[in-house]
DNA sequence: CTGAAAGCGCTTACAG
DNA sequence: CTGAAAGCGCTTACAG
């Protein structure tokens, strides 16, 4: 079947292809009944109008470029939903490239958003050298927000779970329970801000047994040792669930003798095996204000970062100390 | 800073547009002195090609749509991984829409991939009125692979587990650990093939004891009688999740007294909370096969669907019938 | 081996 | 209220 453009549809209408134009994009120049003759022809004969004649014109692509370091990353698929949605309530569509956090291919598919003129750009994850580039390479002019943590020190935008906000509730909620001996287990390297908040919320409650445990012998080890903790707080549901098998393999029960508390709120978490109380991010809501962000950022107002408060789900992993 | 076209490349270099056009293609009607020197000027000057004015000179996007029902849909993300990979490697971008099965959502999404002129859509699921649509408007002529069942009368392109091969291995497995009282658990409906097949084969290995059993009330019932199966064949992991815990519920120990078999090799699988032996889909390669397949048809070569055979990944809840 | 011209499909001033 | 012209950035014949 033919494809048609404004200039086909001007001639079977008798106007020129910028009384086509106008009328499709509603400009009031256009007389009504014109416009409404316009509308209909185009309508019946399917149009719908290149939007690279428009981009190049107009030179808004209507892309956005969302850049992944991998796509079964924790909770990468909500995300990339609420992100999706709020372009598509803008107009906008989602250009996805996958990046294995490689810098090569981080750079490769930068250049192909460029070159695809998108509007803005969130990068998920990236590696310390795209980072670097950006820094120095102001090509990349574009509007961008991270979902990661950036340099200190940048004036980049950053849309993400707020890290301290889920330490704090994690502890306060323990607090509440009545817990005095506290424990933070694995990974509290990557987890500088979750650890940090927590710790310094144990100290404000006169919580001073409160440890970070790197690896699963210092867990067996420690939850062994007569002062044992009685509550853990973990990385994420993954190492909850670690957490849960260690304590159990020992002869712990858990909520009974342990408590865990799980970050994510993955599906392990819901799973009746291990029913974990759980931090959750706001995962949806992160792609979907990192979008709107962009939206603002084109818009040219003045915008912050965004640091989404995680809401505590409790389920059964976590008690009354039973000591 | 300054944004560099042909043109303005052209004058910094002394030539004409279209000799930078050509060089920059690796045209051999450029001598080689020239092409050199316009590169490198190219290269210092951070030129990127504008793909909007190459796309409406070539009619070729470099572009293919992928229309989603839900991002977090089961398998979604491995599959997304994989078409992504297949589209980098060609210089391809994924345009991701996600329709949320509705209806007009999709429809509005195909219209926008139309607009940006994929070449080719990946449609993962599909509201049935869009399929209708399909076989009636013709606008639709674009390479188009399915990643989920089609109409049988029907010539579209399918990329897609092999889920009679599914049925056939869950099957098989467990005869060969000497079970003879099998049951398939929950949504046989939504799973006709893979029910069908399991069906047959159990026929063919003289098996008559075989039930379809379609709620959890019905499980513990069967699972309670005297001549109970010893194995279950689930329609999914988060089956068989569930079929494992009524199980416990009603004092049988897995795999001792009964045996589950789920399918798709989900997180939930590998927990060591269930260590589900279980069949898991290519996803991955799904996903990289269906890009490939448009590839195929964009140069207009003959394609044919494509049944990717599941693998066997034996776990902890399987094994030698007790009785 | 290189340049001048035309055109992809659209929109945006500018005339009338 | 409508049309003719120019141009977005590129590539592709066509001349020379």
């Amino acid at each position: 079947m033919v494809k048609h453009g404004v200039k086909s549809i001007a001639r079977l209408a008798g106007v020129s292809p910028a009384t086509v134009s106008l009328a499709l994009n509603g400009d009031p120049r256009v007389a009504d009944k014109t416009r409404e003759r316009i509308k209909i022809l185009a309508d019946e004969l399917n149009y719908i109008p290149n939007s690279f004649g428009q981009a190049l014109q107009s030179n808004k692509s209507n892309l956005i470029g969302f850049l992944l370091s991998e796509v079964n990353h924790s909770y990468f698929s909500e995300i990339f939903q609420g992100a999706g949605e709020a372009a598509a309530e803008h107009n906008y569509a989602l250009l996805a490239a996958i990046t294995h956090h490689r810098h090569q291919q981080e750079t490769d598919q930068l250049n192909a958003f460029m070159g695809k003129q998108v509007e803005g750009i969130i990068i998920d994850q990236y590696h310390p050298a795209t980072m670097y580039n950006f820094f120095t390479d102001k090509r990349h002019n574009v509007p961008t927000v991270f979902l990661s943590a950036v340099p200190d020190n940048s004036s980049f935008i950053v849309v993400k779970n707020d890290d301290r906000q889920t330490g704090i509730i994690a502890v306060e909620h323990l607090i509440s329970l009545g817990h005095k001996r506290l424990a933070f287990c694995f990974s509290s390297v990557l987890s500088q801000e979750r650890y940090q908040s927590s710790l310094e919320c144990c100290r404000q409650n006169n919580i001073d047994d409160y440890q970070a445990i790197t690896t699963a012998e210092e867990l067996q080890y420690v939850l062994r040792s007569p002062n044992r903790p009685t509550a853990i707080i973990t990385y994420s549901d993954n190492h909850a669930v670690q957490v849960m098998h260690i304590a159990m393999e020992i002869g712990l029960s858990v909520p009974e003798d342990l408590s865990i508390i799980g970050v994510d709120d993955s599906n392990a978490a819901r799973l009746p095996a291990y029913n974990l109380t759980t931090i959750a991010p706001q995962k949806q809501n992160i792609g979907y204000t990192a979008t709107s962000t962009i939206f603002d950022l084109i818009a040219g107002k003045a915008v912050q970062s965004t640091y989404l408060k995680p809401e505590l789900i409790i389920r059964n992993t976590t008690a009354v100390p039973g000591i």
